[in-house]
DNA sequence: CATGAATGAGTTTTCATTCAT
DNA sequence: AATGAATGAAAACTCATTCAT
């Protein structure tokens, strides 16, 4: 009997977790929809609880202010985009480098796609001005460049990458990638191939724009 | 006696015509340095009048709202950076095209480090709660893009820009600009020189980061 | 059977009155401290259950409200209290009155020592906002004075006491008792030895502060 | 003209300040008249703002927060009642000390009853959440027992008064005021003639309430 | 009996804009 | 033209209480 207690008891919970879990993704993918509609800073915890069709203070249950909420979704879109990196190989018998980097690029821009509502949110949440979302963003800028800055560095060293401010470089590559991303990837009239997308810019990364017979111009 | 007192008329109103340019002009510098140190949506009408001197209800005597004075400011931005763009001549007796874009790119960093504070505002805007303020924010932005296109797509057909997406890769070179001079013009921590700025901006864009060896894998 | 079920039913409710009774002693006695600690309106129906550890619907099973429980508080201090004061016996074969009275002020120092935490509480809600323990605490007083009233008014008719306004004294000597109380019992600063405070209370109400020689012109 | 000018402005802003300081004391007599009804707690600022006729906005051009127009009040009352106590003093051709004290006694009630409102809110605003109102009151109560204090000491060493601990005393002098002042002062259905108030005030703290015959029993 | 998720009325405060003087 | 007092909609957040499980 104490087991059969316990284990209704044990159901119980598990339901009820489960319904809190599911109200919490609601809550949560509501959010999402009208920040990306409108903005983080426009969209009200009003607009999100009549949207969602939950009270006031059942907002306030799940999540501890309007900017954890979207400190909770930026964590997210990090992590989802932390899996998809994966460093060159640059041993023998691995893949071209090309083909290894194309498939990072590839894996990003995937991720990007599948989770277009996130990255629209947290491309345009720019000015925030919560302070605390703010320093989260910077942060979240600061440390992708500080990873594409070592990967360059590591580059030059192995002669992949040719002599260049890494630093001032890997700003230029992020923002090559937001602009494109956001333009092209969010923008809900142009609906671009991910595959031309990848190879876009991956090759205007890689090797820029000009024609070959003038490279020797920019020395 | 009409005349006189047009002319009187007219004396006193180019006196108070000049005044209100003044007035005016004060305003809105008052109001750009702080929306420059505290952000668009952190700065209050309250604070504009309060450092600028002048009665709540002057403020909306000369500006017809927060966001109006925003407006203002981006198309003065605008005129600059049109200013001092210059197309690639490619005619036999002109300097060397590389030299010629590094001009234009030098002006454009140029009129970035002149109008710094005008520069940050506008960066830092992105998420702009108004719907106008992103809306000519998108449009500044997509006029640029349009600009660089045409310019592609004009290397393209002369044969001096390789075959890309110009859409594509026009949004890649605002963006890497964008992002560079966000990082390097604007952060105080980072004096960076301009000409160094430029150098990278410039090579970055027309040649990417791969090393020579390396160029034929990119197609 | 009928029997036999009804007198293990009996055991039964025997031992859940008892838990009933110990869990509700439990909430009352966490609140008390909680109240004491941070105020009857700073301590939030949350505080107590998760101090208590019990659940929020679980509060409202033994308590009506927030207030009901200080009321019910209330009512436990006046109780103790009650069980302490003793009338002044005059008859000849008696300790003399001035012992008495010194018993009577010493047991209810003694009680409010005992009941530090409960007293703190209920001497700080004096402003509470709820008009039903407004309503107690005034009762509360109103029937102390009245109490003090009239043995003011016994001692007069047996020639203890002075002629004076009993309303308005007994008035005193409470705010006189509650003001020295909330300084030198609850001030956890201020550890005074009972003994002191009994003497100092039992003094100034009996012969006020004015030096013997100077006592005639007090009329 | 000039002169005319500035007249005119001086009268415009004349008039306008009038206005201000009308309005602000308008304000401030709904709010005592709210907190005196119904405790500071219990009176928000929309019972305030509509009592008033004012609009929300206009409430905080006046004051900075609800717990400032309290703080206000109360530094009214301490300034009122500082105006009013006038030390003793004991050189030969004064008048009787008994007549000086008497009469710091009676303007004290005076000035208590003049603002019963004020008074009543005060005494009913002992526990106040705000830490800011509690903490003010704290120092205004403390601020009294302190002077109270220092008098009963020179009045000790004067030989006006018996030995005692002062700081004791001071506080059941301070608080059977209290009481007596807000069972009889404010209690609307209790009017007690001030003189009345004043003497048993006097009496009980002076002599306490012992018949003479048996003050040899209190040493 | 016990639980704890859900509720929503209520709180204080901000600030862009208007308009009588 | 200039002023600045007044406005009120809107925001984020709290918490005592209820009720389905």
């Amino acid at each position: 009997m104490v087991a059969k207690t316990l284990q209704a008891s044990d159901g119980r919970t598990a339901r009820a977790n489960e319904k809190r879990r599911l109200r919490r993704a609601h809550i949560m993918r509501t959010a999402l929809n009208l920040f990306g509609d409108k903005g983080f800073h426009r969209t009200s915890v009003s607009d999100i609880i009549s949207t969602a069709g939950v009270a006031r203070g059942t907002f306030y249950l799940y999540f501890e202010s309007k900017e954890s909420i979207f400190l909770e979704l930026l964590g997210e879109l990090f992590g989802h985009l932390r899996d998809n990196v994966v460093g060159v190989d640059t041993r023998p018998n691995k893949p071209p480098i090309v083909d290894q980097l194309r498939e990072t690029v590839r894996r990003i821009v995937r991720t990007l796609y599948d989770n277009r509502e996130l990255t629209k949110v947290i491309l345009r949440a720019g000015a925030s001005s919560d302070p605390q979302v703010r320093e989260a963003l910077q942060r979240f800028e600061g440390d992708i460049e500080h990873y594409i800055s070592k990967a360059l560095e590591l580059g030059i060293r192995v002669g992949l990458v040719r002599e260049l401010d890494s630093a001032m470089v890997s700003s230029g590559i992020l923002g090559a990638f937001k602009q494109m991303a956001g333009r092209h990837i969010l923008d809900p009239g142009s609906a671009v191939d991910p595959a031309v997308l990848t190879e876009q810019i991956l090759s205007y990364t890689a090797r820029g724009v000009v024609a070959d017979h003038l490279l020797g111009a920019f020395t």
